[in-house]
DNA sequence: ACCGGAGCCTGTTAGC
DNA sequence: TGCTAACAGGCTCCGG
């Protein structure tokens, strides 16, 4: 759920209470929410670190430390950051939390629990494999073209492999496709050039559209304030699973790919 | 290299 | 109405 949209808004939403903040201590109540290092030592090394900066790639938050420390944050399916006055009581899935100095908490909060943090000298360990970012000016057509090169899987599969383009999840991917015109199914080297060219220009129009609306507020995703993104108005296809689609009144078919619900208009998309 | 499926979790929803 | 089972979606790991 999170994807791009929804982990930029949320970033977005909390430089203002972060940037410059010193961490004065960690606490943690899911000891799985912490992938690395242990939880002794990421408290011993982040204590007294100050927060420089914060930034995105894919779906990972990166919260640039003093000492070339970074804390990186990936909220899954559930995950919620904010920060609150310290004395807030807690909810009930709140599990991991970050003691600012200023009387606040940046709180890590994690229905499912699939949520991960990481603290790492080295961002590229975590993040080395992903593939190019979607809105960055420096991923064109062209290099997108050729990463399709013998690739035959389906083409909505792909979009969600981070190694192949990051940030795109379940709801972007069907989204970018229907206005592409392009069927899910359709194997990634079976597409023209000018079809992949449509699908690069989906993409990101799609992303702009889930920025300019902060995103899809469908199940738990809320802005840190806790306020709805409103995205979830602007669907086309996702969820909509047997009502018209909006350009040909044929309704909206849904069917598994990848293990993963995919919604089309079997008739605008070919 | 590719693919499918299980596993991680819990709240919500579909179906009997 | 009340219960259980399926479902939701991001990512990793495993086996074929």
């Amino acid at each position: 759920m999170p994807e791009l949209p929804e982990v930029e808004t949320t970033i977005r939403a909390l430089r203002p209470f972060l940037n410059g903040r010193i961490i004065i201590a960690t606490h943690n109540n899911w000891a799985n929410h912490i992938a690395t290092p242990s939880l002794p030592e990421l408290q011993r090394r982040i204590q007294g670190l100050s927060i420089q900066s914060l930034s995105r790639r894919g779906k990972y938050i990166l919260i640039q430390l003093s000492k070339n420390e970074t804390l990186i944050i990936h909220l899954r399916m559930s995950g919620h950051l904010s920060v609150v006055d310290a004395n807030k009581p807690q909810h009930r899935h709140d599990h991991t939390f970050f003691t600012l100095d200023n009387r606040t908490e940046l709180r890590f909060r994690d229905q499912r629990k699939f949520g991960k943090v990481y603290l790492v000298q080295n961002p590229a360990e975590i993040l080395g494999k992903l593939g190019p970012e979607p809105l960055d000016s420096l991923f064109t057509p062209a290099i997108f073209a050729m990463q399709f090169k013998g690739r035959r899987k389906a083409i909505k599969t792909l979009l969600l492999d981070q190694r192949f383009i990051a940030g795109i999840g379940n709801i972007y991917a069907d989204e970018a496709l229907f206005i592409a015109g392009i069927h899910p199914q359709r194997s990634a080297d079976s597409l023209v050039e000018h079809e992949i060219n449509t699908l690069f220009a989906a993409i990101q129009k799609v992303l702009r559209l889930g920025l300019k609306r902060e995103g899809a507020s469908i199940s738990s995703y809320r802005k840190p304030d806790g306020s709805r993104g409103n995205m979830q108005n602007a669907f086309t296809v996702f969820r909509r699973t047997g009502t018209p689609c909006h350009r040909c009144g044929n309704p909206i078919k849904r069917i598994k790919l990848g293990g993963r619900s995919t919604h089309f208009c079997p008739h605008c998309q070919r």
